[in-house]
DNA sequence: GAGTGGTCTAGACCACCCC
DNA sequence: GGGTGGTCTAGACCACTCG
């Protein structure tokens, strides 16, 4: 029977558990932060079993409501204000103000920003890295892997990839940070003049990876975002690959109309 | 112990079987449209119980590999061409050219195009919709509520909201097919030339509803478009919401390095 | 009716967290 | 240690599909 709101509706009873509990953390009842009912708190509760207790909690999981500690407990999340990536970030007048992309966005959000180098350095082309980049696959190119953290947490791992050529000339792209108006400020100031950016947009589930370097829970989605920069000369100096928390983004593309 | 490949590798037994699984699909030892072994030939086969039998191939859904069908038995996954949306489809000269966007789009893939009108006619604008438009909340506005179809398999919702006072005298906009070069041709013929789409894209889990309409498992992503059509005079003449199925779409955004 | 997936139970054992 | 989630079993019953 079930002590609470245990309306018989032909739903299976673990998912009216889990409505519940969704409705409860909606409502506010339940706030962000807060413990939800452990599994024997569900059994109790709802007379039901452990398995069909845990069925309602899973439910719950992908929907972005909650989060699961191992020997803690799941807790409600906190759903921290969307971020925005609009395509303006791209002006050159944004790239001259200075400071970096990533830093504006996230302390306008009302965030603390913060950076990790993975790894800056050679690698070889794979064949779709070299295929976006124009190169031969396994020439020589240049990597540069970033972690995102907003307020402490990763939200964002993107991997940048550079001719060899090109990047071996300016050396402030070795640098973990490359300086005011970051690498495409770099690339201009040394001639090469940036016409076009030509981003892609995927969504799909995190990979167990992903899942690990963003710490999503398994079943979440990912924006996956690729980027290629093309200068006056037609030549792609720079293609990036960005992994985003689907629900950390919401990106902007102003587009023309005209032609 | 299990009969096949069971590396002990400390993994969960329903992980090492889902692995299993997948790898055989990846590698084409199951091949598209084939069934996936039932749940009591997993049982004898691994020597598991049916839970952990069960747990495997539910590891496995979410992941776009299989779809399910209650009674008959899970089957591999036709996995369907991606669509490429590009943001090129709004310039004028391939509104022009009369086919409207997603027949050409569709055919292109290879696909047989499809649409089913599922409303045009008032509604009340919701507090967003009238946001976007910029008109006040609980006008009433010009709804156009379209499914499309790729082969037959529903692909993506769109729905268009347009101010009332511009659409009650194009008399196309309420027709289901408002004619070569869509709602956007019409617009700039009746004197409202445009000037700039903003696109927002959000990637998210699909509702309930969503999985119905778009025939989607449960906990598969969706892409949620938004867009907004400005005219040179400033007015917002049209914002539309779409729902896709993420799996089946990359979206493609040329952005001008200048200024 | 035989075969399939979907739900549920009762009980077991393990792994993790924290006091 | 006691509390928590994570995995697994054995067996039951139901709902759907197909011949």
């Amino acid at each position: 029977m079930g002590t609470t709101a245990s309306r018989d509706s032909g739903q299976p009873r673990y998912l009216q558990i889990a409505d519940d509990l969704a409705q409860q953390i909606r409502a506010g009842v339940l706030k962000p932060g807060e413990k939800v009912p452990s599994e024997s708190e569900l059994m109790t509760r709802y007379s039901v079993s452990q398995g069909t207790a845990r069925k309602a909690v899973a439910e719950l999981r992908p929907t972005g409501l909650i989060d699961t500690l191992h020997g803690k407990g799941s807790f409600v999340k906190s759903q921290p204000p969307v971020r925005r990536k609009s395509s303006d970030r791209f002006r050159r007048s944004h790239r001259r103000a200075g400071k970096a992309a990533y830093i504006a966005e996230t302390e306008q959000a009302g965030k603390k920003p913060g950076v990790t180098v993975l790894y800056i350095g050679p690698v070889e082309a794979a064949d779709e890295i070299a295929e976006r980049l124009d190169v031969p696959a396994g020439t020589k190119v240049l990597a540069r892997r970033r972690l995102y953290f907003s307020d402490g947490t990763p939200t964002e791992e993107a991997t940048s990839y550079l001719p060899w050529d090109i990047a071996k000339d300016i050396p402030e792209l070795f640098e973990e940070n490359p300086g005011g108006g970051g690498i495409y400020a770099r690339l201009e100031e040394n001639g090469h003049v940036l016409k076009e950016f030509v981003e892609t947009v995927r969504a799909r589930l995190a990979t167990k990876q992903e899942t690990g370097a963003l710490s999503l829970s398994p079943g979440s989605p990912v924006i996956h975002l690729t980027r290629s920069a093309e200068t006056e000369a037609g030549r792609i100096v720079e293609v990036c690959d960005t992994i985003m928390a689907a629900d950390q983004f919401v990106l902007d593309y102003r587009i023309p109309a005209g032609d």
